[in-house]
DNA sequence: ACAATTATAGACTATTTCATCAAAAAAAGA
DNA sequence: TCTTTTTTTGATGAAATAGTCTATAATTGT
């Protein structure tokens, strides 16, 4: 049908994840039309033409940001292994990323700050990642308490809660110098909430 | 000595808070030198001469907001009353705070996403903010260990890591839709870790 | 009264912002 | 080949940006 017109020069899903990166580390506001088309490495135009105008490709960076943790995070609960080891590989995985020196943080952290009381498309977003994320996390402890794999004074739901209040705490704390200690600390307490079974 | 010359038509702190206040909802780049000077209610001249530029206006208002929180938090623990009257004082205050449905979240937290990384002056405070936090919560929960007020399995400094994260959890949840439930969740399950005496 | 000092008001500047337009380039279909 | 379709290129526009300059206003000290 339509494979007719001058082909493009980029792939639409790479510049957007470089669009993404410069969102990320320089918030919304912080990133210029300028700066963006500079990393994506495409023309002002191709912009407009593929995604819209900034306000548009912010969106979708957000969305395609939300999509990949979305992703991974799963990847770890349908991993092999008890749910100690899934706990533990999501916690090393964490400390590696939030305690390497040049971390970038979590752009859903920045979104969050930035944008989340003036903009109903993020709200919609936000809302929507937030309950997948209580979900899969009390899906998880569910699963374990049925397995008896785990016990805990706390319930599904709380444990649920509990880690992602931690995790959202970490994408501060690793903004923050010297409160490496804390991060560590964090994830020493909640794992004293559960008592594995062996 | 010299009380000469125009008098000003404006008290400084007064306006810095003013200042202050837009700072918190727009963020340093979201919030124009034309706005700042209309809600402060002077001329832009004026700021240039009080606070030298725009940058300097914004450190000075992040230490401000700084100073104001850490004496709202130190009137809390020198207030009268028990280990757990200050700390359900604290939650109600922080509940009626973050589950109004108008909060305007917490200004650190915006400073932390949006310059933290970026601002070596934004970091000297941060670093000696949240020491400071640290050690008052630290101080508040090893004098209650002291005097028999509360038994816990985690230490004064767990406690005092944990309650700081969840107020820097706080500070993003109640900016996202429907997370009320989360925010009251995370204070019960704090309150499940301490054992307090009667 | 008058000089010295400080603050205000408003015009001004150079740069940057997001966005659009028009023309040229590169492909496919007939 | 030549029309149609799509992308790229570079120029351009209007508005907003942080910051400066100059003239005027309002006070104190002598």
């Amino acid at each position: 049908m339509t494979n007719r017109g001058r082909p493009k020069t980029f792939k639409n899903t790479e510049a957007l994840e470089k669009a993404m990166e410069l969102f990320w580390t320089n918030g919304y506001e912080g990133a210029s039309l300028n700066e963006l088309i500079e990393v994506m490495g495409i023309s002002r135009q191709s912009m407009y033409n593929t995604f819209g105008n900034k306000h548009a490709l912010f969106i979708k960076c957000v969305d395609h940001y939300m999509n990949f943790q979305i992703e991974e995070m799963s990847s770890f609960f349908s991993s092999n292994g008890n749910a100690k080891e899934k706990l533990t590989a999501l916690f090393n995985k964490l400390e590696g990323y939030f305690l390497d020196g040049n971390t970038k943080g979590c752009m859903i952290s920045s979104v969050i700050q930035e944008m989340a009381l003036k903009d109903d498309q993020v709200k919609k977003l936000l809302e929507t990642k937030y309950s997948k994320n209580f979900e899969s996390f009390h899906k998880f402890f569910q699963q374990a308490f049925k397995n008896n794999e785990i016990k805990s004074e706390l319930s599904a739901a709380e444990l649920a809660d509990l880690i992602d209040a931690m995790l959202l705490s970490m994408t501060s704390l690793c903004k923050i110098p010297n409160r490496e200690n804390q991060i560590s600390n964090l994830i020493t307490i909640f794992l004293k909430q559960i008592e594995f079974e062996s």
